[in-house]
DNA sequence: GAAATCTTCCC
DNA sequence: CGGGAAGATTT
């Protein structure tokens, strides 16, 4: 172990002055395996620590600006008697760096990292260990540097102010056993040294340092020599060159003063790096804004970002995927040149491909800047990889090839098969098949049918195929071919001209389809008629109904029925599908993905999404623009019948897996329902469960902000009467939607709904137009306000174990409820519902109390569970404002 | 001469 | 304060 000659000098210097605070003589530290050197260094002329071996830095995974890369020296060393300095809070590591010229107001000064605004700022703090006595902790403005050892002065300037006047570093605080030995840095601020000063600037630290030095080692302070000053200027200049401008570090060391010379105790300590706010090299990197956020697996999808200022140089776009347990799992990175940088604001990138191309559904991604210089990123940003469009050869007459066969009964839903060669179709082994036997009397038919039917276990299956039976026998039974071809015809004329009619009020009611098309839908049924006729077999029922379909558009005899509105004989297809289970054969989708399903609802065909959603097409089937048919229903003014056939609850599908699904272009059906301006489709989504906050991918926007910024009063008026809207969503440019609410071109009544909003849940403005009120008012509204403010988000049940705990309203919620009620005349609903109308005739009418208390309360008093009930019911009536108060006394009476 | 970067200025 | 941008300087 090399030990300077100066250092055994100064510990022996610090034994002679204070000899009852024995120091550790540095031999000891000789085997310590992790050995610290205390040398001189030449360049800084001040104590500098070289250290070997220290644990390998770490980098946390989250936005990681700058590596911490302080050492720190207790770690390193042994003795629990030697003083040493520690942090107790390092500074922030993002600051704004100043220039001189911006000194004129008051600044923020640098804070604590674990400055939190809301609550008292914290300041750089540190604290002397293994010491008493009064001591000097020097604070001062250090070049960051990334090996840990070799530091020196920073040419910026770190500034103290005192009253009016700013001092510059070194900034000395005397500490002793009163403080804790801790000093605490406050008020300091960190001046951006102009380029042409900074040789200047370096040259004056250097001097100040050297004359320390001088001053240490010679015991007196002198002026230094003409040489040792050109000296100091040549490496001022050199340094110059290579310092980095926008990250600087804060050195702290410890003193005893000795006849007016300061002489360290203990090795200094260095802080992680800060990092200058203002520049692109070393600021918050940020997309703020992008133009799509879905990508084909094959990659090259060219996108549009918008991000905060960047350096064409030093910036890359990484893409990652991370599992289950947050494991980066994949990762590939953008592509894009220099030229793609546009001034500093944008990029125009390709996306990579995906790991997987042959992925089958969508696949969650994420997206983020990446600065090579510091390794520093931005937050990230959603993105989805989705499988590539599939290539359909065209011009073949006759498919080599059939989609569908037992394959689909077995293999995963949602997945695409492979064509299966139409001789390997093998049947699933279910007892329908085996039990089967020929049958050649149509009649006989329905009963194996109806046999069948058994199998599967759903109730409403049947009922829709008994209702349906008579209409399914006939066409079987009608044995002449081209009579069923003209009957098939007559379906359609007919059907197509009371469409036609229709058609005038609404659009969408039929879609297009080729003479080809409906050739080829007029066979299959035909074909399927003639089949049960004679060799009626499961196999040939497959078979046909995969044999058809027109390669080009990929449509089937039940899409093209279905487009032609015509039910009839879509009905007997859907029968068919389902007698033989082949319920995939239901969700197969054309060359634009849609499935029966979509084109059902797009062609506003209510009976026959009723149909279909019995028997299981799915609505979280996504078209080719990523549309689920609920997307569909809103975006094409379905009727809302539609919409609510969609999300009516059933057991083959969650309406949570499919409600906040978002499109191609990010939109949840939510949305587009914003969008539209329809406010019933609002509604009924968010009574769903329709998530209210879900930010959107591009921009960050929340549905509330969409509705605000498309000015749709009633809208943002509904949107606030939710209990679980939260306002202070920020979106990507650090907008809240309360904010954007008060932006000039808002309407003035929308200003006049948030902000009372605001008002009642104790959201601090920030506006600076906002008209002052009566502090003192506001002051008691926040106070009630902050317990509403604090209702915890419930699932159902706990809400219900909540309500099953209480039996009896408050008077005040009773008062509120009801008033809530009177004025909309729902207490008739309710009482409907809690079965005891005959109230409204008794003589409880006569008396002057109002009919909705009395109906809660005669409803309360003879049964103890209907306070849950009534919740209930009343949410059933859209009174969400009523089942607000009540879900909050509730909540209110548990905290007693 | 144009773009990038630095510095000052302003709200 | 943080954000934006104009003006100045460098590349």
């Amino acid at each position: 172990m090399i030990v300077n000659q100066q250092n055994t000098e100064y510990f022996s210097m610090f034994e002679k002055s204070m000899s009852s605070y024995p120091l550790t003589p540095p031999s000891s530290l000789e085997d310590s395996p992790q050995s610290v050197l205390l040398v001189a260094s030449p360049n800084s002329n001040t104590f500098e620590y070289e250290t070997y071996e220290h644990s390998p830095m770490q980098i946390p995974h989250t936005f990681a600006v700058q590596p911490n890369i302080m050492i720190d020296p207790n770690s390193l060393i042994k003795t629990e008697t030697r003083p040493s300095l520690r942090f107790i809070e390092q500074p922030t590591d993002r600051f704004r760096f100043r220039y001189k010229s911006e000194m004129a107001g008051t600044h923020g000064s640098l804070t604590g990292i674990n400055s939190d605004k809301s609550r008292k700022p914290t300041y750089p703090t540190v604290e002397l260990k293994n010491f008493s006595g009064r001591v000097i902790v020097r604070c001062s403005i250090y070049q960051s540097n990334a090996d840990g050892k070799d530091f020196l002065p920073h040419a910026h300037r770190l500034i103290m102010k005192k009253g009016k006047e700013e001092h510059d570093d070194p900034h000395d605080i005397i500490i002793g056993p009163e403080d804790g030995y801790r000093a605490v840095f406050q008020g300091m601020g960190i001046i951006h040294t102009a380029k042409k000063n900074i040789v200047s600037e370096l040259t004056r630290k250097k001097l100040q340092l050297r004359r320390e030095f001088v001053a240490r080692k010679e015991g007196e302070l002198r002026e230094l020599s003409t040489k040792e000053q050109v000296e100091i200027k040549g490496l001022a200049e050199s340094e110059s060159k290579s310092i980095n401008l926008n990250i600087v570090c804060l050195r702290f060391d410890a003193f005893i003063k000795d006849n007016g010379i300061l002489y360290p105790i203990c090795d200094p300590i260095y802080s992680h790096g800060i990092n200058n706010l203002k520049s692109a090299l070393t600021g918050d990197l940020k997309i703020v804004r992008l133009d799509h956020v879905v990508s084909p697996a094959k990659g090259k999808k060219e996108v549009f970002i918008l991000v905060e200022r960047v350096t064409k140089k030093n910036i890359k776009i990484r893409f990652y995927e991370l599992d289950d347990e947050d494991r980066v799992v994949w990762q590939d990175w953008g592509q894009f040149n220099d030229l793609d940088v546009h001034h500093q604001y944008a990029i125009v990138f390709k996306t990579p491909k995906y790991r997987d191309e042959n992925i089958t559904s969508p696949v969650r991604v994420f997206v983020e800047l990446f600065r090579p210089s510091d390794g520093a990123r931005s937050e990230p940003r959603d993105f989805r990889y989705i499988p590539n469009k599939p290539i359909f050869k065209a011009g073949q007459k006759r498919p080599r090839y059939d989609y569908g066969s037992s394959s689909y009964s077995s293999s995963n839903p949602g997945s695409e098969e492979l064509p299966v060669p139409i001789d390997n179709l093998q049947l699933e082994q279910s007892p329908i098949f085996s039990e089967m036997s020929p049958l050649s009397v149509p009649s006989g038919l329905s009963e194996e049918i109806k046999r069948a039917m058994n199998n599967i276990n759903s109730d409403e299956f049947r009922r829709i195929f008994d209702a349906h039976m008579d209409e399914y026998v006939s066409v079987c039974e009608t044995t002449d071919a081209p009579k069923v071809a003209e009957n098939m015809q007559l379906i359609t004329r007919r059907k197509t001209e009371a469409l036609l009619a229709q058609a005038e009020k609404s659009e969408g009611i039929k879609m297009e389809v080729t003479d080809q098309e409906r050739r080829m839908a007029i066979k299959v049924v035909e074909e399927l008629r003639s089949f049960y006729r004679t060799t009626h077999t499961p196999q040939l029922a497959i078979r046909i109904l995969n044999h058809y379909f027109l390669e080009d558009k990929r449509t089937n005899a039940l899409h093209i029925a279905i487009c032609q509105r015509d039910n009839q004989s879509a009905l007997l297809l859907l029968k068919i599908m389902v007698t033989y289970r082949q319920f995939e054969l239901i969700k197969k989708s054309n060359n634009e993905q849609q499935t029966p399903l979509h084109l059902a609802v797009l062609c506003f065909n209510g009976p026959m999404v009723n149909s279909l959603l019995m028997c299981r097409a799915r609505i979280s089937a996504l078209d080719s623009d990523l549309n689920t048919p609920l997307h569909l229903a809103i975006n094409s003014n379905a009727p809302i019948e539609i919409l609510e056939m969609l999300l009516i609850k059933r057991e083959c599908e969650n309406v949570k897996d499919f409600i906040d699904l978002e499109n191609e272009q990010g939109n949840t059906a939510l949305l587009l329902a914003i969008e539209k301006k329809k406010l019933a489709a609002i509604k009924l989504l968010c009574k769903e469960g329709a998530d209210i906050n879900k930010i959107h991918p591009k921009n960050g926007f929340v549905p509330l902000r969409f509705a605000i910024e498309k000015q749709h009063t009633d809208i943002v008026k509904f949107l606030l009467t939710l209990n679980s809207i939260d306002a202070t969503i920020k979106d990507f440019q650090n907008v809240s939607p309360w904010a954007a609410a008060f932006s000039k071109d808002a309407n003035e009544e929308i200003t006049k709904a948030v902000q009372k909003f605001m008002a009642d849940n104790s959201i601090p403005f920030e506006v600076k137009e906002e008209p002052e009120d009566d502090s003192e008012d506001e002051m008691e509204i926040d106070e009630e306000f902050e317990v509403k403010k604090e209702l915890p988000h419930l699932t159902p049940d706990e809400l219900e174990t909540m309500y099953k705990k209480v039996d009896t309203l408050t008077p005040q919620c009773l008062d509120e409820v009801s008033d809530i009620l009177d004025k909309s005349e729902n207490w008739k609903c309710l009482a409907e519902l809690l079965e005891i109308e005959h109230l409204i005739d008794s003589e409880i009418i006569k008396s002057d109390i109002s009919m909705s208390k009395a109906v809660l309360t005669y409803s309360i008093e003879t049964n103890r569970d209907s306070i849950w009930m009534i919740r209930n019911f009343l949410e059933n009536l859209d009174e969400f404002k009523a089942v607000e108060i009540m879900d909050r006394m509730v909540q209110e009476l548990q905290k007693c």
